[in-house]
DNA sequence: ATAAAAACATACTAATTAGTATGTTTTTTG
DNA sequence: CAAAAAACATACTAATTAGTATGTTTTTAT
């Protein structure tokens, strides 16, 4: 990689931290530079303004990440319910990115940026809609196999586990404690076994 | 009620409305004196920071509000699955100050604030709790009456269920349609079901 | 090696921010 | 009614913001 396309990447790395930590429209700029120890003229340099900035993050660094741990667990998997319980406990417990106390990434721009930045809105709701599609499809997939119910709707199964999610996150916000994701995936087990 | 104590309560009403569209941080207080026709003096004579504005606001607005709402319609309740379920469903559908792409002022705050701000992190904190223990409460009612199994979880319910309310509405905020509630609510129907 | 382009650095600007200093006008109280 | 306090108004300030103008240095291509 050029030492070029290094700074860049250091550049989104570091302002994906500051944002995840303190949201989008509270990190400034002069925060970002003073962090990656790059100037402003570089800054500048590498995005025509902060936007197009945020936008590269989400592109290049949440999308990519959000991949690897919202879509490939579910990828080619056959029994949806061990399979998205364990997922979410990993995304609970075992991601070493992700802090109790800042939530979820996605779900912190989706409701920052959403209501008034259209640029924004698209991209996350094409990550939301992948989830959600990915999801979907599996629950088919044990619809089929006989792992889950055949009455069971599986885009509503969908939305209900993603909301289950983004709502768990922002508990763990406020309440500080890992108590109510414990909570919350005991629950979870108990109604992703009532669609076998 | 005195001018005075109209005025206060107008600029709380109107910096509510702003906050809910844009978010605490980026609602500016020369955004708000615009907004209620008040000058600068006149904001700062009766709150002394924009922080105990904000503080005012949660406690004299969003916490009766949420009273009201949250609290009430499942207080001196006996059959808990209806009563949550038409909770949820007026809260979605039926309330009119709640909007779709502005999700829940409660949960935004919640997000925006509690990582970095003590004083709003611990009344928001006692917020949710409330919510929390009058819906586990429910739940214990339900099951002494025979409404709800013996060997349900109520705190984990608790949790599960508020969980879901917070996610849906940020689901709301970036599909900018209400299809997701419609398919949330159906799924929750089920889920409740499935306690009796 | 050298010219050109890419990458980065420094110093600025105009707008916006929360908050203050210092008033004037209302309202209340004796 | 008159003095005092409460309520409100105006004009400022210092800090921060995204972004720009104008450089210098480093890398790349010939």
């Amino acid at each position: 990689m050029s030492k070029a396309a290094a700074t860049r990447l250091n550049i989104l790395h570091k302002a994906f931290e500051l944002i995840y930590a303190k949201g989008y429209q509270t990190t400034s700029i002069d925060e970002i530079i003073a962090t990656t120890k790059v100037t402003k003229g570089a800054f500048f340099y590498h995005f025509k303004s902060k936007d197009e900035m945020g936008l590269a993050i989400i592109n290049e660094i949440l999308k990519p990440t959000m991949e690897e741990s919202f879509i490939k667990p579910l990828e080619n998997a056959t029994e949806p319910i061990g399979v998205i319980y364990q997922m979410m406990y990993d995304l609970l417990f075992n991601n070493e990115f992700l802090k109790l106390e800042y939530g979820c990434p996605a779900g912190n721009l989706t409701q920052e940026m959403t209501p008034w930045n259209v640029e924004f809105s698209e991209v996350l709701s094409s990550l939301t809609r992948k989830w959600h599609s990915t999801l979907e499809k599996l629950i088919e997939i044990g619809k089929k196999n006989g792992n889950i119910r055949p009455n069971v709707n599986a885009a509503q199964v969908a939305y209900f586990v993603m909301s289950g999610y983004w709502g768990i996150r922002n508990f763990g916000k406020v309440y500080k404690s890992k108590d109510c994701y414990f909570a919350y995936l005991e629950e979870l087990k108990v109604y992703l076994d009532g669609l076998k």
